[in-house]
DNA sequence: TTGTAGGCGTTATCAA
DNA sequence: TTGATAACGCCTACAA
C-alpha cells in the first residue's frame, strides 16, 4: 500500500520511507503492473480504432494524429484493421469491450444500425464516416453529397459535357452519398445522367485502372471522369498515361480524399480534401471529452470538404 | 465458476445448466473481462508494436501484414508511434511492459543499445531495422549496405561519374550502413568520392527538394542522385521539374524503400525494394514462435533488397 | 458435475 | 504516516 502511494503521489509518506521504497523501485526495476490497477478502477486507459485498413494513407494519417494525442492524455492504442469485413469490425468491437477499453473510436462503413446501437450501449464509442439517426451516438462525418457536388460543378464549370463517375463500393453509405451528388448535379444542370458513364469500383487503384478501360471501350468516351476517391483517380491516371491518353488535355480527372500521395503524382491530382487530420483529432478528443464526462458535448459533428485543383483538371481542348 | 468452465469450453458441464447458463448469458449479454483472466493467467494476449511513423506507408503496410496475423493468433495490437524521438521509444516499451504485453516488436533507430537490452530482459522482444551486437535478441535486419550498392552499381552501369548521395539522419544505423555501400563501391570502381557530393537529409519530402538545390548550387554538378529513401527521391524529382531538369535525360535518380508511391509518380521511381511486407510477416511470426517457445527459432535475420528498375534512371545523354 | 477457497497485483477504506 | 483487509473478475486446485 504504502509503494502504492508512492508510485501515485498519494496521500502523505515520509520523506524517509519514500526514499527508502523508491531505491528498492529502483533496485528490483519494480513496474508497477496497469492491468491489475485497471480491474480495481475500472478504466483501463485503453482506446480501441477500429478501421478498414491501416495501409490506406487516410486512415493511417487520421490514427497518427488520434494517437499522438490519446498519447499526451495517457491513453494507449489498440488497433483493429477489419479490411472492410463485417465480422471482423465485430469481432474488434467486441475484444474492445472485453478488454475493458475505456472507448472505442469506429469506422464501420459495413456494420448494421442494430450492432452499432448495441456496441454504443456497452462502451462509450464516437462512430465516424457512417451516419445513422440515433442521437444518443457521438458520430461524424463527412458532408459527402456537397463535397461530390463541388467535384462536378468544377468540372462543369471546366465545360465538361460528358463525365463519368467511378464510384466506390455500393454497400457503403458514403459512396452512395457521393454518387446522389454526381446525379443531382447532372440534373441540375439538364445534362443527361446516362448509366453507361457510372462504374463501380472498390476503392482500389486496380479497380481504377479497370474501370479506365470500361470507360472507354463504351459510348459515349468521357471528356471527365470523378472518381469516388483517390487511389482509383490514381488508377486512372496511371491507365490513361499506358494508353497515350493526356490529363488533362483529352481526360480530366477528381479524385476525392486529398490522401498525401495526391500532391505528388503527375500530373498533381486535382480532388476534393477531406479533413482527415481533423477528423482524427475531432474523433479521439471527442472520446476524450466523453470519457471524463465533460458536459458540453457536440454529439454530432459534420465536416466541410474543399475543392483542391491541381492539374489534372482543365477545360476540353 | 460454473460460467468460466463453460465459456472456456474446459471440464464437463451437464447439458441442461450450459443450456441454462448460456441463456443467461445471452440474456445479461455477458461478456468475460479478458483483462481480469490476463491477470490470473499471466498472459494478455496483447502484442505491442512500437514505430516511428504510422503514416509512413513504409511502416503502415508493415503494420497491416503484422495486424493480420496478429488477429489470427488471437493476440490484439497496442500500437505505439513515436515520431522517431527517443524519449516516446521508451515511453512505449515501458507501457508495454506495465501493461502485461505478451510481447514487443521494436522499430526504433535511435534507441541506445542498453536500453534495448534491458527492454528485452523484460519482455519478449523482435528487434526491427536496429542491428545490435547481442546474441540473446531476436532481430529482422535489412541489407542496407549491398542495398546500397546494388543501387551504386546500377547507377554505374548507366556510366555516371559524378553521383550524388543523399543520406536520411546520420544518427540512424541504417542510413550510415547505405552511406558505407555509396563510398565503397565509389571506391571500387575507383571514382572519387568527393564530400560535396553528399548531403544529409532527414528523410522527408521537403529535405529532398531543399537537397536538390545544394546539389545543383555546387561543382561539380551530379548526373546521378542516390537518395537514402523513396520520400527524398520523390523530392529531388518535384524540385527538378520545377527547374526544367529533365528525369532520367539529364539527371537520374534512384530511391530507396519502394513505397507504393513509387511506381505511380512520373517518371515511375527506380529503387532499391526493402520487403517491408515480408519484414512484418517475418517479425510477427518470430514473436508469436517465441511466445509460444517453440525451439526451432532463428534469431538473427537478415532480409535481402532487391534492385527495381523504373524510369527515374537512364545512361547520360 | 458442481461449488468453494485462494490468489493474480492493484487500490479504497478504515484502523492503528 | 503506515498497514491490514477487502474487492476488482477471473482461473486453478481441490472438495463435495
Amino acid at each position: 500500500m504504502t509503494v502504492s502511494r508512492i508510485v501515485n503521489n498519494k496521500g502523505s509518506i515520509s520523506e524517509e520511507t519514500r526514499k527508502k521504497v523508491l531505491e528498492s523501485i529502483k533496485e528490483l526495476d519494480y513496474k508497477p503492473n496497469i492491468l491489475a490497477r485497471s480491474l480495481v478502477m475500472k478504466e483501463s486507459r485503453f482506446i480501441t480504432i477500429v478501421l478498414p485498413d491501416i495501409a490506406n494513407p487516410f486512415f493511417s494519417e487520421m490514427v497518427k494524429e488520434a494517437e499522438d494525442i490519446a498519447r499526451r492524455n495517457k491513453y494507449i492504442i489498440l488497433l483493429g484493421d477489419t479490411e472492410g469485413r463485417k465480422e471482423i469490425e465485430k469481432e474488434y468491437s467486441e475484444a474492445a469491450i472485453n478488454r475493458m477499453s475505456d472507448g472505442i473510436i469506429l469506422v464501420a462503413p459495413r456494420m448494421d444500425d442494430e450492432s452499432i446501437i448495441k456496441i454504443n450501449d456497452k462502451i462509450p464509442m464516437v462512430l465516424v464516416d457512417r451516419p445513422i439517426e440515433c442521437k444518443d451516438i457521438a458520430q461524424i462525418n463527412i458532408d459527402n453529397f456537397t463535397g461530390a457536388v463541388l467535384a462536378m460543378e468544377h468540372l462543369i464549370g471546366l465545360d465538361h459535357k460528358q463525365i463519368g463517375f467511378l464510384s466506390g463500393s455500393r454497400d457503403i453509405s458514403a459512396s452512395l452519398e457521393r454518387e446522389e451528388g454526381y446525379v443531382k448535379t447532372l440534373k441540375k444542370y439538364d445534362m443527361t445522367s446516362r448509366n453507361k458513364l457510372i462504374i463501380e469500383g472498390d476503392w482500389s487503384l486496380k479497380s481504377g485502372r479497370d474501370a479506365f478501360d470500361i470507360f472507354f471501350s463504351s459510348q459515349p468516351v468521357p471528356t471527365a471522369i470523378f472518381a469516388s476517391n483517390d487511389l482509383m483517380a490514381l488508377g486512372l491516371i496511371q491507365r490513361a498515361q499506358e494508353m497515350n491518353i493526356k490529363i488533362p488535355e483529352d481526360l480530366s480527372i477528381i479524385g476525392f480524399d486529398d490522401i498525401s500521395m495526391a500532391a505528388l503524382v503527375n500530373p498533381p491530382l486535382t480532388t476534393i480534401r477531406q479533413p482527415r487530420l481533423k477528423m482524427g483529432k475531432i474523433a479521439i478528443e471527442l472520446l476524450i471529452n466523453k470519457l471524463q464526462k465533460k458536459s458540453d458535448i457536440k454529439n454530432n459533428i459534420l465536416l466541410k470538404n474543399e475543392l483542391i485543383i491541381r492539374n489534372s483538371t482543365g477545360k476540353i481542348a
